[in-house]
RNA sequence: GCGCCUGUAGCUCAGUUGGAUAGAGCAACGGCCUUCUAAGCCGUGGGCCAGGGGUUCGAAUCCCUUCAGGCGCGCCA
């Protein structure tokens, strides 16, 4: 049982003694927060909600139960307002819990509670012919970062890569491909010579309507699996796994299922069926839809006017598929926010359909990001590649290195651990829902709160470990108890209930922030304090914190997909 | 026009879901390396929490309203 419980089960103990309250364990552990100044204690309780039970002042509860507290070896308590501050007892926080990290330092703030639930995440889901661009950053690593979370709480979990694989627009490059294309060069120039092909089509039909007749005409051909169309829909889908397996390789990125639009355009009929069957399918203006006027939202379109699927019928498809195959507690969409009412549309006909799981649904969305201040567009080529953030952002880690530590001896790797890492640090360090506006200069950051920061935090440790004496003494704990181990140690003991909020919001930038928070302590200890050069209980007590601080870093840098260098 | 989201230091953002004196980083300025990694540490300045009304013991946080920005509102995804 960790420290905070435990304070909790002493609070509520204590609190029962009064008369007329009732607050288990578990409520009182929920109350407890953290005092604005650390000076005042590690913990606080509020007694402002047992006003009304006890009909008394929050001020006069805080003294009484003040009074009443009687645990010095767990922690003390001292009255303010209407708080009761708790400090815990310095010795036995520093004992439980750099034990408690360094007993499984793989598993430390795990659990068990996912077993027997399964979690599919629906994420990156690239499109066909499409380079990555800084905006596919987002959907990438919030969804992979999730991952690793609901793997660490034990959970099942499932990531999809949804392509986006289906469309008019296969058609038009196939028309592209077909006037301008050589097979040769395409095959050479890979996703860029797609990518040109692609913006070429759309500045020629401006001028050539014509073009795009014959692209909806050639994409009517690979829904009717003519072999010419096929396999060149087939071949661009491959040039572009191909290209997008390179980045994922570099950010450690994997799926187990690539089935995105076009596994599903078997599946739709059942979808229709049984949606007619249940009597949701009404005709307007044509079209197919169900009606969601008494929800407040458009209809969602099921079936165009010319019986065709929309993406909204193939979704559909898709959740009642992984339902079946997978049988999901929650299914969770990484899906930028301008989606918001397409998912909550299909969202509320699963619930129409009459399936209770509906609840499982979730669209984790994310804020717009843009370059300088205007929308991306490939078109246009107001765009930035995330391979050119990566590989500016991976050649600055490396004059660094040049600079600072010239004998590295896995240089290049390292660069790319800190150039990478900095980028997926940016994306994962605030909240979701904020819009991002791309800036080279903020990108290329080193300094204060980003991934080398952090990431030279645990090469610091690791490099201190390398001298530690191998025959440690025993820890005399009582040594961390000045301000600065202190902080270490309360983020440390912390560091379990983040991953859960971090899992039951899907915020990955709380965890994000907890390391940070973290580095920044220990940083401050280290200066503060010599930590080979003392008594050797005082040595194995300070050796033993900075083991502890540098696996939870690791594990903390692991789930949000950043690597942990040992030397830089 | 309707709906959703956002607005906190010059900039980028936290703010423990209604609690204590609103905090970090960047940028600026000033300090700290003959000692364990200076990609570090310390200090200084910087705020009408967009504006206005409410709700209550208490509001950056909840409600109403105005303003500003982003996104969406059927045959694209």
């Amino acid at each position: 049982m960790d420290i905070k419980t435990r304070i909790a089960a002493w609070l509520a103990d204590t609190l029962a003694q009064f008369e007329g309250v009732s607050l288990s364990a578990e409520q009182v552990r929920a109350l407890l927060e953290v005092p604005p100044d650390t000076a005042l204690g590690d913990y606080a309780f509020p007694c402002f909600q047992l006003a009304k039970q006890m009909r008394k002042a929050p001020p006069m509860i805080a003294q009484a139960l003040c009074e009443k507290l009687d645990n010095p070896e767990l922690a003390t308590a001292q009255c303010a307002g209407g708080y009761v501050n708790l400090s815990l007892h310095r010795e036995n926080l520093a004992r439980e819990t750099v034990t408690a990290v360094l007993e499984a330092p793989e598993a430390y703030g795990s659990t068990c509670q996912g077993e027997g639930k399964t979690v599919c995440l629906d994420y990156s889901s690239i499109n066909i012919s499409k380079k990555f661009h800084i905006g596919h950053l987002s959907t990438t690593m919030i969804g992979h970062s999730l991952k690793r979370l609901y793997d660490y709480l034990g959970y099942r979990t499932v990531s999809i890569n949804h392509l986006g694989d289906w469309g008019t627009q296969f058609g038009k490059l196939i028309v592209a491909y077909r006037r301008w294309g050589v097979r040769e060069e395409i095959e050479s120039g890979g996703i860029d010579a797609l990518t040109a092909l692609y913006v070429r089509f759309h500045d020629e039909a401006e001028k050539d309507p014509v073009l795009e007749e014959e692209g909806r005409a050639w994409f009517k051909r690979i829904e009717e699996g003519d072999p010419e169309a096929l396999e060149l829909f087939d071949w661009f889908k491959e040039m572009t796994l191909r290209y997008a397996a390179k980045v994922y390789d570099l950010l450690g990125v994997s799926f187990d299922s690539y089935a995105g639009e076009s596994f599903y355009k078997n599946k739709v009929d059942r979808v229709i069926d049984e949606l007619r069957a249940k009597h949701l399918l009404v005709e307007s203006d044509g079209a197919q839809v169900v009606d969601l006027e008494a929800y407040g939202m458009p209809p969602c379109l099921i079936l165009k006017r010319d019986g065709a699927t929309i993406y909204a019928t193939r979704d559909i498809a898709a959740i009642l598929y992984r339902k079946d195959t997978y049988d999901f507690d929650q299914c969770l969409y990484v899906v930028a926010s301008h989606q918001e009412l397409h998912f909550r549309q299909v969202f509320k006909v699963i619930e129409l359909m009459g399936y209770p799981w509906y609840t499982g649904l979730e669209h984790v969305s994310y804020g717009m990001v843009s370059y300088e201040g205007q929308a991306m567009s490939t078109r246009s080529g107001h765009v930035v590649h995330l391979e050119e953030v990566f590989s500016r952002a991976i050649e600055k880690a490396d004059s660094i290195i040049a600079e600072k530590s010239p004998g590295l001896e896995n240089r290049a790797e390292v660069a790319r651990q800190i150039g990478v890492g900095s980028v997926v640090y940016s994306a994962l360090q605030n909240n979701r829902i904020k819009d991002v506006d791309f800036w080279w200069d903020r990108a290329l950051n080193f300094d204060g709160e980003t991934a080398p920061y952090v990431q030279y935090t645990h090469a610091r440790c690791c490099s201190l470990l390398r001298k530690a004496p191998a025959d440690l003494a025993q820890p005399v704990w009582s040594a961390l108890a000045d301000e600065e181990a202190r902080m270490a140690l309360i983020l440390i003991s912390r560091f379990p209930d983040v991953l859960q909020e971090a899992t039951q919001r899907n915020e990955p930038y709380l965890v994000t922030r907890h390391i940070t928070a973290l580095a920044q302590a220990y940083n401050k200890f280290y200066y503060e304090h010599r930590i080979l050069d003392d008594e050797p209980g005082t040595v194995a007590a300070r050796v033993r914190l900075t083991e502890a601080i540098r696996d939870v870093i690791r594990t903390g840098l692991f789930l949000i997909g950043i690597e942990a260098p040992e030397r830089m």
